[in-house]
RNA sequence: GUGGCCAUAGCUCAAUGGUAGAGCUCCAGAUUGUGGUUCUGGUUGUUGCGGGUUCGAGUCCCGUUGGCCACCCCA
């Protein structure tokens, strides 16, 4: 039997990995103020169906459950989060800085960076409509990456503004109700041929031309400036660039977004968010209307850049060293020193210690390359010298005698 | 969802249509109280699965499942 397509079998080395992104993600988002909450992972179709329109519908892994109730396994997480926040809304103090890791499934045909099921980590800030609020969201992403080993050579923050696109349009003539289809066309405006997008903005009386120049513009918006400023006051302003071809597939964004992408451009982009002001409003049916905006990063796309990145991996791999599950190996040379074994193996337990021994007789070699194998930094030998024990240092190979009643404050420094 | 390439030992890969192999890993020994090196020996396969062609298929053909890549999409 083989795992589904698109679904990970995570040994203890894939967990280690898994976990050491996951650590990241969780310490800088506490650095930066940011609290972390959680939902279901199975939720009710119909909370899927509200927000898209049933465009995104068929990249569920739903189904009937028991009760018939038609349930999906949850493909992102802002129609939980609006429903929470909506939910209590007056019972925590404005702005709401929540973050949460989710694991998601979406059915998708998999390839490089997009499998099945993946992590996410998703930061938002809710109920604060100054950018303020934006240059804190694209600082912890940043810090994010930069916790990782990544530096600005590595990655880029991409940032556009689809208030900028409001307007372009709106001084051309366009109707607010066009555009979200004009988003569409600007979205794919650099791939397309010219010809075709002309062909699609004739209606709007645009050019291809016309919408390219404004995309390749560098001039920041006066909703981007602050933004910048704010980075840029942080000492993280390398890491941003303005780049008016990030549009964003959904409808809901409502006025900064971004997207991150690595410098190499082998992977697909690490992260993308922004500001959807009117998204809460709309999926609490006006119960609670607040400002907010966001961010994901999947930890799939992040562990190819990471293994791809030198001095990212190396950072990972001394991490995974530091986490290895043993710090004291205890060999047993004589069985009949088990039971003090097992008595000082509980002793360097109880003291916290990750401690790990052999549970059936074994040639002390053997126990030593155990020990080594195991990662673990000491080993400490019982037999013939009882009451006394070895303590070997296996980096060193420094053995030291040690009373057994004085091996746990010895252990302990 | 559409298209291209691929599938051989735990891993990386060999094998003109003619007896399925190598390296690494793993296990044991050299070494009965001392580990990463070294040496010696050993285990491991319905060649993804199901059909077909052939005297004979890992190899050719069809189907299927899975993987990789591009497009689509990307909450």
């Amino acid at each position: 039997m083989q795992t589904l397509p698109g679904f990970r079998d995570f040994y203890p080395d894939d967990c280690a990995r898994r976990n050491y992104i996951l650590t990241q993600w969780r310490e800088v988002a506490r650095r930066y103020g940011f609290v972390e909450y959680d939902g279901p992972v199975l939720e009710p179709m119909e909370l899927y169906e509200k927000k898209s329109g049933g465009e995104l519908v068929g990249q569920l892994f739903d189904f009937d459950d028991k009760g018939k109730r038609h349930v999906a396994m949850r493909p992102e997480m802002t129609p939980t989060l609006a429903r929470m926040v909506a939910a209590r809304e007056r019972d925590f103090k404005k702005p709401l800085k929540w973050f949460c890791v989710p694991q998601f499934f979406r059915y998708e045909k998999q390839q490089r960076g997009r499998l099945r099921e993946f992590y996410q980590l998703n930061c938002d800030i809710i109920g604060e409509p100054l950018p303020a609020a934006d240059a804190e969201l694209t600082a912890v992403l940043i810090d994010m990456l930069r916790g990782l080993g990544l530096t600005e050579n590595d990655f880029v923050v991409r940032l556009s503004s689809r208030t900028a696109w409001q307007q372009f349009f709106a001084q051309a003539g366009g109707k607010p109700e066009d555009e979200y289809e004009f988003f569409q066309v600007v979205d794919k405006a650099e791939r397309a041929p010219a010809e075709k997008t002309d062909e699609l903005l004739r209606k709007f009386g645009l050019t291809a031309q016309a919408v390219l120049d404004f995309m390749h513009s560098k001039t920041p918006t006066a909703e981007l400036v602050p933004v910048l400023e704010g980075l840029n006051a942080r000492g993280l302003g390398a890491f941003v660039e303005i780049d008016y071809a990030i549009v964003r597939g959904l409808a809901y964004y409502t006025g900064v977004v971004f997207e991150v992408f690595d410098r190499s451009k082998n992977e697909r982009a690490l992260a993308g968010g922004g500001r959807y002001d009117k998204l809460l409003s709309l999926m609490s049916d006006g119960k609670v209307d607040l400002p907010a905006l966001g961010f994901g990063m999947g930890d799939v796309v992040l562990a190819n850049l990471i293994n791809d990145t030198p001095a990212a991996a190396a950072q990972r791999d001394a991490w995974l060293k530091d986490e290895r599950a043993c710090d004291v190996y205890v060999i047993i040379a004589q069985e009949e020193r088990r039971s003090d074994a097992l008595a000082l193996v509980q002793q360097l337990r109880d003291a916290g210690q990750r401690v790990d021994f052999p549970l059936t007789a074994a040639k002390v070699g053997k126990q030593f390359q155990t020990a080594e194998l195991l990662g673990a930094t000491r080993a400490v030998l019982v037999g013939e010298e009882w009451p006394q024990v070895k303590v070997k240092t296996l980096a060193t190979r420094a053995e030291v005698l040690v009373p057994s009643a004085e091996l746990v404050s010895t252990l302990g420094r």
